[in-house]
DNA sequence: CCAAATTTTGTAACCGGTTACAATTTGATC
DNA sequence: GATCAAATTGTAACCGGTTACAAAATTTGG
C-alpha cells in the first residue's frame, strides 16, 4: 500500500499551524514549544512525513554530500580508506557518493562533473595529479576539496596525507642498514599514480656506491607481485631484497619465492608498504610501512565538514607513517 | 577568482531567449533551432553555468542517485561488488552512495532513512535480513529496493544473487567426492549474516554417516581465519579438509598451516568461498567458489536504472556461482 | 500567395522546502 | 491591570530549475 507521501502542508494542515512552525519543528525545533513540537512529530509520524531532501537542498544550498573519487576500491589500502571516510561523515550526517576513476585523468574529470551535477558539495582526490579543467572547475565554482594520500604542501589544494617520497627512502634505509647491496623494487604503474612516482623518487634518492637497485613496473595486484618476483629470480644474481610499493604487491612476492623454494627472509628479505589489516599475518609476517588510512579518513572527513559547516579554512596536513618490524626482513647473510 | 555562477536567467538574459529555451538546451536539446543551441552552449561556457542539481530534482522528482548499503568494505568481495555496481550505475549517469551497516539490522536501518533523506531513489542491500521499520519504510515511500548477495526467490524484496545453501552444499559435495571424511568449516559471525546461516544450512545438508563436520565460528578477516585454524590444529584427530565460507579466511587457513609445517593439499586440503582476484596466486593456488560479484553489480545496477527509468518491473535473478578446481585440495590419502 | 501543419520559442505555474520579518501570544514587573 | 520584553507562530518571498500550454515563426503545398 502505497500512498502518497505527506508534504509539509499537509502537516500544517492537519496540525492547524504553519508550515514555517513545521519547518522549524523538522530543524532541531528551536523556538517551538514542548506541546506544538509533539503535535507535529505525531502528525508527521501519522502522515508518513519527511522532508523532501531537493526542496530542502534547494533553499538551502546545502545537500551535505561530499564525494569522492579513487583510482580503485578494489584489493587495496583504499577500501580502508573509504570505509573510514564513510564513518566520519555518517557521524555528522553527511553522505558519501563515490566514483572510480581508474587512475585516468580524464574519467575524473567526467566523474567530477557528474557529481557535481548530482548535488556533491566537496571532493576528495587522490594524488596531487589531476586534469588542469578540473581545477579550473572547482576554482570557479568555489568547489572545497582536498587532495589526500599524499602530502606535498605547495600542491594547488591542501593535501593530506603521508610523505610517500620520504617514507620510501626510509625503508631503502632500513633496508640498506640491514646490509642489503642489491635490492629490487617493485611497483605498479608510474604513469598513473604520482604517490608511486614518489615513493620511486624516495628509493632513488636512496642510492649510493655498492648500493644496486632495480626497479620493475608491474600490476598493482597479486599476481603482479608474483609476475614480477618470478621474473627477477630468473636473472643471474638475485637480489638480497624485495621492497614492493604495496602490501598487495609483498604478497605476490611471498607467494613467488614460496613457489620457488626459497625462504623468506633466510633467502630473500620482502618488504612492504600499507600495512593492511592481514600484513602481520602472513608467513613469514610481513615487515612494511603503516600508512594511516583510517586517520586520513578522518582528517579529510572532519576537515571538509568543518569547512562546509563554519568556514573553517582547509589545511595540509601531514600524516606520519612508520616502518613495522616483523619477520619478512633479516640482515643480509654474508655471501662472497 | 571564484564569480559567483551563473543561473538559468542569466543564460537566458545573455541569449535574449526565454528559461524555457535554455532548459532545452540543457536537456537533450530536442525542438530546439540548431543556431539557438549553439548559442545557449556558448553563453553556457562562457557564464559557466550548470543546472543546479537540487534544482532539477526538485522539479522533476528525480535525483538519479541509488544506495547501496553494506555490511562492510574492507577484504572481502564487496569492493570488487560496488566497483562493478559503480561502473553500471556511472555508465548511465546516475551516481552511487554508500552506507556501511558492520551487519547491524539498526544501523543499516538508521543509514537508510539518512540516504533517503538525502535524496537517494534506490536502494541496494545486502542479504534478506532487515529491519522489520526499514521493509515499512520501503514500501510506504514506494522505495525501490533488492537484496543481494542472495538468492531466495520468496523474499519480501527481489533478490539478486547466488544461491549460497546450494553453492556451499556442492563444496561440501566435491570435498567429500575427494574422500574427505572429517572436514571443519569456518566461517564467519552466524548472527549477522543470513549469507552466513545459507551457506552453514548448505554444508549441514551434506552430512551423513561417516561424516564429521566441525563448525567454527570466528572473525570474517585473514586473523580470524588464522586463529581458527590453529585452534583446530591443536585437537587430537585433525581434519583432512578445511573449508572456508570466504577465500579470507582461507588465507588464513594456508598462512596457519604453513606455519605449522603442513603441506598444503597433501596433508590438509583447503577450500574457499570467493574467488578473490588473488585467489589464483595463493601457494598452492586456492580451489574455491567462483561468485559472480561483477555480474551481480551490473544486474543489480541495470534492473534498477531500467526499474527507475521505464517503470521496468524488478525481478528476482540467479546468478551462478561454480567451483573453480585448483591445487589446494586433493584426494584424501588413506591412513588407518 | 494564403491557409494549414509543423517547428520553435515564451509565459507562467509548479516542485516542496527555508527563513526574514511581521504579528501574535505569553509572562514578568510594577 | 497596564506596560514592555521575550517567546512563539504566521505570512509570504524566495531557492533555480522543468514543463504544460499558448503564441509566434517557419515550412509545406495547393
Amino acid at each position: 500500500m502505497t500512498r502518497p507521501v505527506g508534504k509539509i502542508r499537509d502537516v500544517a494542515k492537519a496540525t492547524g499551524l504553519s508550515i514555517a512552525t513545521v519547518s522549524r519543528v523538522m530543524n532541531g525545533g528551536k523556538n517551538v514549544s514542548p506541546n506544538t513540537r509533539d503535535k507535529v512529530l505525531a502528525a508527521c509520524k501519522q502522515l508518513n512525513y519527511l522532508p523532501n531532501p531537493a526542496a530542502r537542498a534547494l533553499s538551502t544550498s546545502r545537500s551535505k554530500t561530499v564525494a569522492a573519487i579513487i583510482p580503485t576500491i578494489e584489493h587495496s589500502i583504499f577500501a580502508k580508506y573509504i570505509a573510514s571516510i564513510e564513518h566520519s561523515l555518517a557521524q555528522r550526517g553527511y553522505s558519501l557518493v563515490i566514483a572510480i576513476s581508474h587512475g585516468d585523468l580524464d574519467e575524473e574529470l567526467a566523474a567530477a562533473q557528474k557529481l557535481l551535477g548530482m548535488g556533491a558539495e566537496a571532493f576528495i582526490l587522490s594524488g596531487a595529479d589531476h586534469h588542469p579543467d578540473l581545477l579550473d572547475l572547482f576554482t570557479q565554482r568555489g568547489v572545497p576539496h582536498v587532495y589526500s594520500s599524499i602530502w606535498q604542501p605547495a600542491s594547488a589544494a591542501p593535501s593530506i596525507g603521508y610523505d610517500n617520497t620520504a617514507l620510501a627512502r626510509a625503508a631503502m634505509d632500513y633496508l640498506t642498514g640491514h646490509g642489503h647491496h642489491h635490492i629490487a623494487v617493485l611497483h605498479g604503474p608510474l604513469t598513473e599514480s604520482d604517490r608511486t612516482r614518489d615513493r620511486q623518487a624516495g628509493a632513488q634518492a636512496a642510492q649510493r656506491d655498492g648500493l644496486t637497485l632495480d626497479f620493475h613496473e608491474t600490476s598493482l595486484d597479486v599476481a603482479g607481485g608474483k609476475a614480477a618476483t618470478r621474473a627477477l629470480l630468473q636473472s643471474a644474481n638475485r637480489p638480497s631484497a624485495i621492497f614492493c610499493f604495496s602490501d598487495v604487491l609483498a604478497l605476490g612476492a611471498l607467494f613467488a619465492l614460496s613457489e620457488a623454494g626459497l625462504r623468506v627472509p633466510e633467502d630473500v628479505s620482502v618488504m612492504g608498504f600499507d600495512n593492511l589489516d592481514w600484513s602481520g599475518e602472513t608467513a613469514p609476517a610481513l615487515t612494511t610501512i603503516n600508512l594511516p588510512a583510517t586517520r586520513m579518513g578522518a582528517e579529510v572527513g572532519t576537515q571538509l565538514m568543518d569547512h562546509l559547516d563554519n568556514g573553517t579554512p582547509l589545511g595540509p596536513v601531514r600524516l606520519d607513517g612508520a616502518i613495522v618490524e616483523r619477520a619478512s626482513v633479516a640482515p643480509v647473510t654474508r655471501r662472497g
